[in-house]
DNA sequence: GTTGCAAACGGAACAATGTTCCGATTATTA
DNA sequence: TAATAATCGGAACATTGTTCCGTTTGCAAC
């Protein structure tokens, strides 16, 4: 791939998540395209379809947050690691404005998405959550399945004011968690 | 009103109704128009945006429901009414493809809709919940909303085969009900 | 039955937005 | 430096929500 193409590629990554994150997945793609400085066309040769942007965006998101989590558990202690890299998942999805309108629209570019989105994440989550576990800060026996099921409900609860809700919810969750956390027997 | 003015708007709400069930809440008004022999300036009179439209659809569909709920519970005896009144709201809930995303899309052209929902179905499912509870078929505290929500949700649930897939659940739920029915004592 | 008119109608025209297409531009390489 | 092939930009097209206005029509007074 040319030089430049790698560039205006970037650059279009990095506008459409920042548009998308100020004005929602219905932003027209025209103002993607001027925001990073870019002709109509070369969106279109790079992501043949609107969606195709969008995947593109949320795929490289999950990433990012997939990765955070090795960086905050070599950062922190165990418990703590684990609130925070929850918190940076909350931002994570409350930047998904209208995402989950689309994911559930039973479009089929999207199909792949809800598979990508546990692959990555769900791993990430579970090596925190057994190292919090091990470190008997957090009690055993929740899966991180339904940990990020129920983050991704309460982050799209009652719409208006949902950053602040969602974080105050998710904080009492993972205090949850860490109530009753050093009641097992150490082993057999 | 007029006279052709009260046909026209009656064909209209019936056709919309149609292509809605068809094609989902995001069919394009000019169908619609031409489904009901209709011009789109006569749309546009009745219902000045799109989403007058839908929302008049939904609620005409909110009442027949609920006003079903006598209905039933004058031909069954109570256990048989609610189970059957259950199905009936499943019905409802399944035609509304698209309408659960633009209602959480936090538009406030649907920001009435919830409160009319539980305003007409809140009273006739408990009308049905408190018969059958009296019968001894189904067992108490069960509240009318957490039913409601809890079916609305299973409707939404995996895209594809939804209409088995939500009334077998809803069967069960309404079998969860039956259990356990007569245990509770007469009277103080 | 005729007539007048206000209301309702229909659809052309406009605006916004996703998508396609092609001549102009530019990085790469010999 | 020049040839070339990939890339770019934006004009043009298609679809769809919305507005506007000339035409038609039900209704009431005579």
């Amino acid at each position: 791939m040319r030089a430049d193409a790698q560039r205006k590629m970037a650059s279009l990554l990095q506008s459409a998540m920042e548009v998308f994150r100020t004005s929602g997945v219905d932003a027209p793609v025209r103002e993607i395209a001027e925001k990073a400085g870019v002709g109509l066309g070369t969106v279109y040769r790079h992501f043949p379809q609107r969606s195709d942007l969008i995947v593109a965006v949320f795929k490289n998101q999950i990433d990012a947050c997939a990765d955070a989590a090795s960086d905050i558990a070599s950062k922190y202690e165990p418990g703590e690691a684990l609130a925070r890299w929850m918190q940076r998942y909350v931002d994570f999805i409350g930047t998904k404005r209208g995402l989950a309108a689309a994911l559930h629209s039973g479009d089929p570019a999207y199909s792949a998405l809800p598979v990508y989105f546990n692959k990555r994440l769900r791993p990430a989550l579970k090596t925190l959550l057994d190292a919090a576990v091990a470190a008997r800060v957090v009690r055993p026996g929740i899966e991180a399945d339904d940990l990020l099921r129920a983050v991704a409900t309460l982050c799209h609860g009652p719409h208006g004011q949902e950053p602040v809700y969602a974080r105050r919810m998710v904080e009492l969750l993972v205090d949850g968690l860490r109530y009753g956390a050093g009641r097992e027997s150490t082993g057999p």
